[in-house]
This record gives structure tokens, sequence and C-alpha cells, in this order.
RNA sequence: GCCCCCGUAGCUCAGUGGACAGAGCAGGAGCCUUCUAAGCUCUUGGUCGGAGGUUCGAAUCCUUCCGGGGGCGCCA
């Protein structure tokens, strides 16, 4: 259990012993360490409605709630704010207990909650960039933290597999080799099995037909009827089309697997393609025609903004990115999902508030299922603007990777590290710490706003950094190696008696809020401002406390043990980011 | 025009209705014969965009204005 739920139960029992709501008992790590490791304030909140004054509230929760087993120090400061301090030995033994806890207190959620995550988002023909890249980190990371907390979680990467950019790619297709035999309607195959194009010709394509059929409304035509015949199934446009997707898939799961990132469930927008017809005509009496398209009204009375209708199938027939998100959130019923969480760009934020109004009205959605969008603000570059290359073009994610792991060469090699180790453990390394800087940078943002990538600043590896944390969890590690070597071994921890060592076990104790912060906000930067609190308290702990020529053998073995809960703490909050950590740097 | 997000130290950003608003970087001063100095300690720096309001208490909630970004039916 956690430091703070039973701190809150012994005051929850104060106050209703002193005739007061539970809820009252509330307690928090304090904000003013200097007084107090924490605190109290419903004593303030009940005033009123008890007709008392605060402090004297106050006191008599202190007087039911006081045990000087736990408490060093209960009193009553300011208008009424219970200051709270625990005895070491209360706090040595909660710490202890929390050694033993592979969820370190965390509370275990039910296993019987099926969560999906939908992140990534990557389309066919286009070559991973660095928009993909929020989406990636986030959704990932939200991922193994829904997953450390116990809930049943499915990852889905929801390929752009579907839309007009495929009938572009077709047409693109058939300009540059019209004698392929998918384009010929009266071929009965079989198709060939090589793909007719490579990853690089799709990505030279891609740009070449979007520019073209945006200038010319004669080839948008084209496009989007090549859309629709692909969609309504001419054979030699889905033979093609799947020359296309494995291309697409092969590459960008190279580039997922270089970032680290793992999915569960490689579908798209094709994948539900099928149930698009039947839910079509189970929303016959939702849906209306106009000016020759099917939509649906999701207007609200209660609206203060006006919200359009979502559109269902294009006045030709065909299937828009809103019918396949709607016949997707269909597909998750019937996987018997209980909530799905879309980790995507925040100016998408209307679309799925129309998209979750149509399936929860049209009934595809029962109101028990959360439909949620999570949000993220854009990367941008230097100048404020979203990201580009000096070029001007869009930065290719695995070059991006690429950069950062040799500016984390350039670092090892500047400042003459790990100068011992071969080359290859040298690239490993850098690459570890290439990608710990690239996502903590990304991750310790707030995931609603816009934040700026700078390279400079993601590359300096000093400071509040994901190098920095590596360094700390590095070191620890080190302790940890020669401890053993000396053939000393971790024991139980006991009563902290120096103050950095008592702020690393307070430190500790907030792990479980954390992570129940982080769940509810569905925000992982949570976890990067803790990871980097917990390495900093430690690092302090280190520069006081030399662990290994400690001569008191009962006080070092609870300081490795200190010292081991520390490292498995680190590592579990560094892989709840996803980033990984190196046996030495 | 309507709606959404953002505005906090020179810069980049945290911040759960509570006490004196916090980090990192940058600037200044120190600490390596001991467990990795990519570290640690101290320090300078703020009318929380402005104005009203709710509250015992507001960076946080409400109203309004200003500034920045974004969205608003046949792209995704």
């Amino acid at each position: 259990m956690s430091l703070l739920s039973s701190l809150t139960d012994r005051f929850a029992d104060a106050y209703q012993a002193s005739g007061l709501e539970r809820a009252l008992g509330a307690v928090t790590v304090s904000d003013r360490p200097d007084l107090a490791q924490f605190q109290n304030n419903g004593a303030l909140a009940a005033a009123r409605g008890a007709g008392r004054p605060p402090r004297d509230i106050a006191a008599d929760v202190i007087a039911a709630a006081g045990d000087p087993e736990v408490f060093s120090d209960l009193s009553v400061a300011g208008p009424g704010f219970i200051n709270i301090s625990l005895t070491d030995s209360y706090l040595g033994r909660h710490v202890d207990r929390l050694a033993a806890d592979s969820r370190f207190g965390a509370v275990a959620h039910d296993p019987d909650r099926r969560v999906l995550i939908d992140f990534g988002g990557p389309n066919v023909a286009k070559a991973m960039h660095v928009g993909h890249l929020r989406s990636s980190l986030i959704g990932d990371s939200l991922q193994r933290v829904f997953r450390f907390a116990g809930y049943t979680v499915l990852s889905d990467i929801h390929f752009g597999d579907w839309g007009t950019q495929m009938g572009q790619l077709i047409i693109e297709a058939q300009l540059r080799k019209p004698d392929l035999p998918y384009f010929d309607p009266g071929f009965t195959g079989p198709y060939p099995e090589e793909p007719p194009f490579t990853l690089e010709d799709l990505q030279e394509m891609y740009p070449a037909v979007a520019a073209r059929t945006k200038a010319d409304p004669a080839e948008a035509e084209r496009a989007r009827e090549a859309t629709l015949e692909l969609q309504q199934g001419r054979p030699g446009y889905r033979a093609l089309w799947q020359h296309f997707w494995n291309v697409s898939h092969d590459s960008q799961q190279r580039d997922f697997a270089q970032l680290g990132v793992g999915f569960d469930l490689w579908h798209g927008e094709s994948t539900v393609h099928d149930r698009v017809a039947p839910m079509l005509e189970r929303m016959q009496d939702v849906a209306t025609e106009d000016a020759g398209a099917l939509i649906i009204d999701v207007a609200e009375e209660a609206d203060t903004k006006e919200v359009p209708p979502l559109l269902l199938t294009k006045s030709d027939g065909g299937y828009l990115y809103g019918t396949t998100d709607l016949a997707t959130i269909d597909n998750r019923v019937a996987m018997k999902v209980d909530e799905a969480l879309y980790v995507v760009d925040a100016r998408q934020s209307l679309h799925f508030e129309q998209v979750f109004r149509a399936a929860y009205k049209a009934g595809i959605a029962s109101q028990s299922m959360i439909l949620e969008h999570v949000p993220f603000g854009t990367m941008n570059g230097p100048d404020g603007k979203p990201f580009k290359t000096r070029e001007g073009g869009v930065l290719r994610l695995d070059d991006l990777i690429g950069l950062v792991r040799d500016a984390a060469l350039a670092r090892l090699d500047e400042a003459e590290l790990a100068t011992e180790y071969d080359e290859e453990e040298r690239r490993d390394i850098a690459e570890k710490v290439g990608l710990a800087a690239l996502k903590y940078g990304d991750l310790s943002n707030n995931r609603a706003s816009n934040y700026v990538f700078d390279l400079d600043r993601f590359t300096a590896f000093e400071g509040k950094t994901g190098p920095y944390l590596l360094y700390g969890a590095v070191r620890i590690k080190s302790i940890l190696r020669k401890a053993a070597d000396a053939d000393l071994v971790p024991g139980s921890i006991i009563a902290p008696t120096v103050d950095p060592e008592r702020r690393l076990m307070l430190e500790l104790s907030r792990f479980p809020e954390v992570i129940e912060r982080t769940i509810e906000s569905r925000a992982p930067n949570h976890l990067a401002e803790f990871a980097y609190d917990v390495v900093t308290a430690f690092n302090r702990f280190y520069e006081e406390c030399h662990i290994l020529s400690e001569r008191d053998a009962e006080r070092q073995a609870s300081w490795l043990g200190l010292v081991e809960l520390t490292l498995a703490m680190v590592s579990t909050l560094l892989d709840l980011l996803g980033i990984e950590i190196p046996e030495r740097m």
C-alpha cells in the first residue's frame, strides 16, 4: 500500500472520530519541505460547515491521529494546516516493504479491463518522419504504464492504408509503368509476386503525385476514381495495393524496432473495410443523405459550438477516414475493448468528437465504452514553426535517430569517456544515450503544449535530460557490481540517519501516486519528472554517504538495499518511458 | 465569424484550489588522492499576458480583453 494512502486512512479515521467527513483526511506531500514531510488541509475545508475555527478542528484531529510510533511531528500551522512528519523507524519499515513489492506499492488495476491504445498511425508509402515521433513515444509510454498497472492492453498502430493517397499512388504507378498488368482490366492473373516498386520509389512517387493532384483537378479526379475502384475491389488495384502495403510495412517495422516501439496489432483502415457496408446498413435510421453524400448529424442541443455532421460516404460512394474510424470502433467493440485511447495530434480533436458522437448515437459503441482522444501539440523547430530540415524538407525518423546517436558518440569522444570500451559497445552506448535524449526530451513535455525540438539542446547532455538519468542509473549499477565483487550483500532497509538518505526514501515512496496520476491524466511527463527527482535524490545521497567504505555492517547492508531498490525503481520508470539503460557508460 | 489549445524567470519548460510559484539551461561562486565530476553545493533572476469575479484561500475555477498556434462537410 502506498505511504500516502495509509496516512490518508489514519487521518480519515481521525476526522471521522471528530464527527467529520472521511474525505477531509487526504494527506499530500508537503508544499513546505522546510516545515514538514506531509500535510493535511482538511481542517480548513471543514471549518465552514462545522462552524468552528479551523485550528480547533486541526487540534482535535491531531489528538485523534497521534501515534508516537508513526509520527515524529504533528502540528497546526498557519490558518489550520496540519504538518506531518514521520519517525525514521516508520519510514525505514515502509521503504523496506516497498523493496519487496514488484509494483513498489502501486495499486493493481483490473486485468479484465481491456484498454486499447491507438498510436503511431504511419501511412503507406510515406517514410516515418518526426511528425510521427510524439504519437509513437507517448503512445508507447502509455501502453507500458497501463500494462504495468495491471490492465490488459492492446496497442494498435492504425496504419493509414485506405484513403485517397492510395488512389494517388496507383495513378502515379500507372504513369511510370503503364505496361504493368495491374492496370489491365482484362488481365486474369496471377499477378507478379515481386513488388514493382521499392520503398525508395514509393517515397519519391508520393510527393510527386501529391503535388500534381493538388495543381491539376483532372489528376485529382483520376486519383479519386482509382481510390474508389480500389475500395470497391478492382483486382489489379488490390494486388498493386498489397505490394505497396508490404513494402511500407517492412520499412516501418524496422523504424519502430529501431525506436524500441512495439505493437500488438498492425491493423489499418483497410482491416475494417468489410465491416463498413454492414455498419452503414445498421445506421440507416440515424444517417441522412445530403448532396449525394451520406452523413450523420452529431450536433447536440447543449452544444455551444457548431459541430458539423460526420460524412459517412462521399457523393461517389467512396469512404472517408471518418467512415473507417467508425468501422474501427465497431471492430474494437467486437474485440471487447472497454476503453480506447487515441494518441493523435491535437488538430484532429474535432474529427474525433464527431466520430465518437456518431459511434454512441448509432449504437456502435455502448455508453459505457470509453472513447477518448489523447491529444498532443506539434513538435516545432527552434523558429517556433513545425519542424523542418535546414533544406526545408521533412526530417525522416531514421535520419533523426542517426543524428542523436552521432551527437552522443561525438560527446563520448569529446569527453574522452568510455575510451577503454570496444567500438561495438561504444556504438551501443551512443545508440541508447541518443534515444534516451530524444525520448526524454519529448516525454518530459506536457502533452498538450507544442514544444520546441532544438537539436543543440537535445544533444547537450547536462541537466534534466535522458543522459543524466542514464548516467545516474549506470553509477548505481556500478556500485552494486563493486559491492558484489567485495562479497557485500544488500540487507533489509533500516531507519535513515542522515537527511539525503531520508529524502531519498521519501522520494521513492511517491511512486504509487505518480503512476496513478500518469494513468489518470494519460500524461507520461509525470513519470519523466519523477524519474528525474529520484535520480537527483540518489545523486545527493551518493555524494554524502560513501556506501562501499561504510564501517557499520548493518548500515552498509541497508544502504545497499536502498541502492538496489533505487535501481529497480529507476529501471522501471525508464522502462515505462521506453528508455533502455546500458550496463556502463 | 464560431470553437479548441497555449501564454509562468533571459531561454526551454513543470506545477493536483492551499503556506514563500518550481526545475533545467544560460550568468556568478565553490567541490575530484575515496563507490563513474555526463556529478554535487551555494547563488542571481518572477507584477504566473491584462482586468474583473467566485472562494477563508486562485498560476489553477468563472467572465472579459490582448497575444500566439490550430480547427471548422466530400484530404488524412
